[in-house]
DNA sequence: ATATTATGACACCATAAGGTATCCTTTTAG
DNA sequence: CTAAAAGGATACCTTATGGTGTCATAATAT
């Protein structure tokens, strides 16, 4: 139950992959219709939801024929945790923003 | 002035990369101070620091003999607003939560 | 002036990554 | 039963990556 970090740094690393997870965000979808979207062969787009999965960005799960693939939303969690430390330095930036607008506007 | 989103994924994608971000949060650094902190070569570390400029993540500037790194945090911001579209999912989850806690103390 | 310090600039290397092509296996429609 | 559909599994190929080492160069301390 380790964030796993890394994994998913990497996951996103790669525009197509970060497209997939924007497909998935709409509907599960099959292998084929991954790579419809992409001027790839399947077995690339295959391979992308292969890094996607270690990154647990995403669920993959046979039916049938056919491998249908969902988005996992909380495997996001951990890099959303990991960037908001660099959160303060914004505020940061909008305190020293606030105290800039009040001392050039002294009320009184 | 656009987003350039994938020369910032790509630089968050490595570890030492990410380490970097996060010592250079505390305090500008020369590059000597930097590679102080790994067991790497200078010229890896500058790699490292030369992928980061790329990404818009920190600044670089020679100052006498040292070049001294800063982080930038605003280059951050495509990323994390890349990844906010995905909080939606997130909130349905709360909300989901929220319902069906409702549901299970009916109040009347 | 002269080391010493702090890098820049290259050349080079091994491995990881992103892709393709080919062949085999499992489901499913007729 | 038989062919088409949907993938899995490999083998292979080219480039990108993460690193190292070596040598040249600009600033500095003595």
């Amino acid at each position: 139950m380790s964030p796993a970090l890394q994994p998913a740094f990497r996951a996103l690393a790669d525009p197509t992959r970060r497209e997939i997870l924007t497909s998935l965000s709409q509907r599960e979808m099959s292998l084929n219709e991954v790579t419809a979207q992409f001027s790839m062969t399947r077995a690339a787009v295959r391979k992308h939801l292969e890094v996607l999965v270690e990154g647990n960005l995403i669920h993959i799960r046979r039916q049938g024929r056919e491998t249908l693939s969902t988005l996992n939303p909380d495997g996001l969690r951990p890099v959303v945790d990991w960037l908001s430390f660099f959160d303060q330095f914004w505020d940061e930036k909008l305190d020293a923003l606030k105290t800039a607008i009040e001392t050039e506007t002294p009320d009184e």
